[in-house]
DNA sequence: GCCGTTTTCGGCCCGACTGTTTTCAGTCG
């Protein structure tokens, strides 16, 4: 069985938890947290960089000690030192510490005191009062730890982006109805950072009132618990379950405040060293320099950066990596951005399981600025989402190269073909061959084993008719989790055969996924950043795949469906692999 | 445990809020 980056980094999670509660220096704790979130968002797997006996060392954040663990995981699938910290401390400690408000110093004397070991068992201690007995417990926080934990048995800790992005803004709508000395707002944290999932909400206001405005937020109907109410911030939940954060900032010193809230905790820290190297200490309301003693307050972000010497980071990079090293470079490029597309090529109509009409999502896509759009209705196989039969797709070619006279946006003729168990395509090649563009994709079957999940990708991107792989791991965010494959073989594929990948930008896809898109940009592979639209609303989604794509440090010329009419239809004209060369020009003309 | 424009040793981001308090530890971000 394959070793998960993901698993590797929750291991040195746990590790870093344990040694905080053993009280530990908090400087090796963060030695551990930091390795963690490195290992999280690395492209290349641990495990592949071990079998090729690679030296871990020189991955920034990971040391001797760190790479011996990884090896030492890897080649025997134990970690002593993690073993022997799981033995020393009380059991459950690490479960315990997954309820909010429940810390080390807590976990430790509720596990050794009370002989807690679940969230059953500590459930039963605060409903008889043993709780209480905890030094440092008293009425108020044993409410709060077990209101925490009822509300974890309800909800999943992380709320996907697309449930939390409206939620946000409705909240801000309602804060500026009821409050009229605001003078702005502005969302922060890992919403604006466009994380797939969000922890919670954190707004920041710039308001002449902040006393009133802190107090109108905890009264705001929404909110169902107020946690925190002082003279800077507030904290509540509201109805769905949803933290939401609320920071006051003065207008002149608002970049720092933006800047902080807006982390990562990874990044921040990162900076913060970064800046103190330079004599600076950075915190959310400046920077100061140590020597003097001298506060500089900036009111955009883009000033406290350059200030440190850096170009403005986007939101999206502030991973706590390699972004500090990346802003030293003068060379400004821009991430790509939603008016850099050109086309949407993954749209469905109401021929399948789509709900609007052809025409209309023609016109919708011509309203955006489009030159392009490619008509992608289900193939047969796909019986649940009114899939087109063979003949039901001829008239369909009829009927849209009749639409085209009508509009002057580009119709390409196309279909989202479902790639079968065995990697065969749901339509014969001579209707396929007739197709301008085709999506192919993986609805079923999604349990198979690594291995034949691969070589079935792979097969489908061998097809000479195959222009781009729609949603590759088909996951659901939350509900479903990705196919097991070989990511790095089928990048490596999809380069050689000229096939393009999708960022398919519903919210609860988002697939590929940031650290494989990314990967996938470094290995050269096209990409492309479609909606999958089922609704005219649809196309509104693709501010969540650009998001996708800008955490992948995408610029435009990484993104297939960027380019111009004239240059996108000699690539698809070209045929496969060859067509990988009009794309790699592409790619150099935009970086000069 | 990691790391180096001050360093192979001695540093390591910084502040708000709360509870149980009389000056601060714990938790969070």
């Amino acid at each position: 069985m394959a070793i998960s980056n993901l698993q590797i980094a929750n291991i040195f999670t746990d590790m870093a938890a344990l040694l905080e509660i053993k009280g530990e220096s908090v400087f090796k704790v963060r030695a551990y947290q930091r390795a963690a979130n490195t290992i999280e968002n690395l492209e290349d797997s641990l495990e592949g960089l071990v079998r090729a006996k690679s030296d871990l060392k020189q991955i920034s954040g990971i040391g001797k000690a760190i790479n011996d663990k990884i090896y030492e995981y890897i080649e025997t699938a134990h970690i002593s030192a993690y073993e022997r910290l799981l033995e020393e401390l009380p059991e459950g400690v690490l479960t315990l510490m997954t309820v909010p408000y429940i810390g080390p110093k807590t976990a430790y004397l509720v596990a050794t005191q009370l002989g807690v070991k679940s969230l059953e068992e500590l459930e039963a201690a605060i409903l008889d009062n043993r709780l209480l007995t905890i030094d440092g417990i008293g009425d108020r926080t044993c409410q709060i730890i077990h209101r925490s934990l009822l509300e974890m048995r309800v909800k999943d800790q992380r709320t996907p982006i697309g449930e939390a992005l409206p939620i946000a803004h409705s909240i801000i709508d309602q804060l500026e109805t009821v409050c009229d000395d605001i003078v702005s707002l502005h969302i922060a944290g890992s919403l604006r950072r466009w994380e797939e999932t969000i922890g919670d909400i954190d707004i920041i206001a710039v308001c002449r009132d902040p006393k009133n405005l802190l107090k109108v937020f905890t009264e705001l109907e929404c909110v169902s618990e107020i946690l925190v109410l002082g003279d800077k911030k507030s904290s509540v939940i509201i109805d769905s379950g949803i933290q939401v954060d609320l920071r006051i900032a003065d207008t002149a010193a608002l970049g720092a405040m933006v800047q902080y809230f807006t982390g990562s905790q990874q990044h921040n820290i990162r900076l913060r060293d970064y800046a103190k190297a330079k004599g600076l200490s950075v915190n959310e309301y400046g920077i100061t320099e140590v020597s003097t003693g001298i506060q500089e307050t900036f009111a955009d972000e883009t000033a406290l950066y350059n200030r440190l010497g850096l170009r403005y980071i986007p939101p999206e990079l502030r991973l706590g990596l390699d972004e500090v090293e990346w802003a030293q470079d003068p060379i400004e490029c821009e991430l790509i951005t939603e008016a850099d597309l050109l086309g949407d090529l993954h749209v469905h109509t109401d021929w399948s399981d789509g709900n609007d009409s052809t025409e209309v999502m023609i016109e919708t896509a011509s309203d955006l600025g489009y030159e392009y759009i490619a008509i992608t209705d289900h193939s047969a196989g796909l019986g649940v989402a009114s899939g087109l039969s063979v003949d039901r797709l001829r008239d369909r070619l009829l009927d849209i190269r009749k639409l085209q006279d009508k509009f002057s946006i580009k119709i390409f003729i196309g279909s989202e073909v479902d790639i079968r168990a065995d990697g065969t395509l749901d339509y014969p090649d001579d209707l396929l061959d007739e197709l301008d563009i085709v999506v192919a994709s993986v609805h079923s079957a999604m349990g198979q084993h690594s291995d034949v999940m691969t070589q079935r990708l792979i097969s489908a991107m061998n097809h000479q008719a195959v222009t781009i792989v729609g949603h590759l791991t088909t996951r659901i965010i939350g509900q479903r989790p990705p196919v097991q494959c070989d990511m790095e073989r089928i990048l490596e594929e999809a380069k050689r055969t000229g096939t393009a990948l999708e960022i398919n930008s519903s919210p609860e896809r988002l697939d590929l996924k940031d650290i494989h898109a990314r990967l996938a940009r470094q290995m050269g592979v096209p990409l492309v950043v479609n909606t999958d639209s089922h609704d005219k609303l649809g196309f509104l989604q693709r501010k969540y795949g650009i998001a996708v794509a800008r955490r992948a440090g995408c610029l435009t010329n990484h993104v297939v469906n960027t380019m111009s009419l004239d240059r996108f239809t000699s690539y698809i004209s070209c045929p496969k692999p060859d067509r990988d060369a009009i794309f790699v020009s592409y790619a150099m003309a935009r970086n000069n």
